[in-house]
DNA sequence: TCAATCAGTATACTTTTGGTAACCTTGTGG
DNA sequence: CCACAAGGTTACCAAAAGTATACTGATTGA
């Protein structure tokens, strides 16, 4: 993450210390940038819930991508999956310790999209409409 | 995102505060998520930097992405485009005060990766290699 | 019997990304 | 004249990501 430009002795230029392949923050958004990935997370931090109660709250997001993101996250020891022995039955996920360090930076996410990006900003200004 | 989900007199759930579409997490991915985003502007966090230079750093990246990705925080604000007028000619890109408001997070999400994803956190162990 | 809940899968399809490689223009040096 | 550097753009393509809809199978309950 320290990368330098420097000139070898015929004076071309080189990267030295590249950011190479997965730097932390490429592999960090990896783990975390996908879509519904930290919404999905965020919506754990204070108690377990449901699966069908998740695809309520996230709402636009199918059941196909919440399985999909659940089963990352659990990949990840971010979350937790406990089956209940619940009437119909039930299954409810909940943030593990190593998923809780993640909220940190969520948070900061969060607060930094809500005071410099606006709450309308998906695409901002843009000219000519062709 | 402070969605519950609550029963109605006929005992179905509906989910009040539902995190609609673009809530303020899925906002800011949308802005620094994408491949190279967040690793570009964090290479620009200490001095303007030229293109060449830039795709020399993020080994791995072509010159399309590099633009596209330098265009698209340009767009948000993030960073600026300086024409200079050195003999082969030159552009530096540099971050704006805005910018710098995100490097505070980036540099959380690389601490978290860093500590909670270890240097060879691709995918965990998958089994069954088919 | 019909309907609904739970927790998903399966299938099909569309959209968005990301990546390659070639090309362009201006200017310099050999 | 040719090659090279700078700072890109363009065309094209493959693969990944996301959406929509339907369906399973067990169980409950009106």
């Amino acid at each position: 993450m320290d990368a330098r430009i420097e000139s070898d002795d015929r004076g071309r230029k080189v990267a030295v210390e590249a950011c190479a392949e997965p730097c932390a923050i490429e592999r960090g958004m990896r783990v975390l940038g996908g879509k519904w990935t930290g919404s999905i997370l965020w919506h754990l931090k204070d108690e377990p819930v449901r699966f069908n109660d998740l695809t309520r709250m996230v709402g636009g997001a199918s059941k196909k991508m919440i399985s999909e993101r659940l089963r990352h996250l659990e990949t990840h020891g971010l979350i937790d999956r406990r089956v209940l022995d619940t009437r119909p039955l039930g299954v409810a996920y909940q943030i593990t310790p190593k998923g809780q360090t993640a909220l940190r930076f969520l948070d900061e996410l969060r607060r930094w999209s809500e005071e410099e990006l606006g709450l309308t900003d998906d695409e901002p200004a843009e000219d000519e409409p062709t």
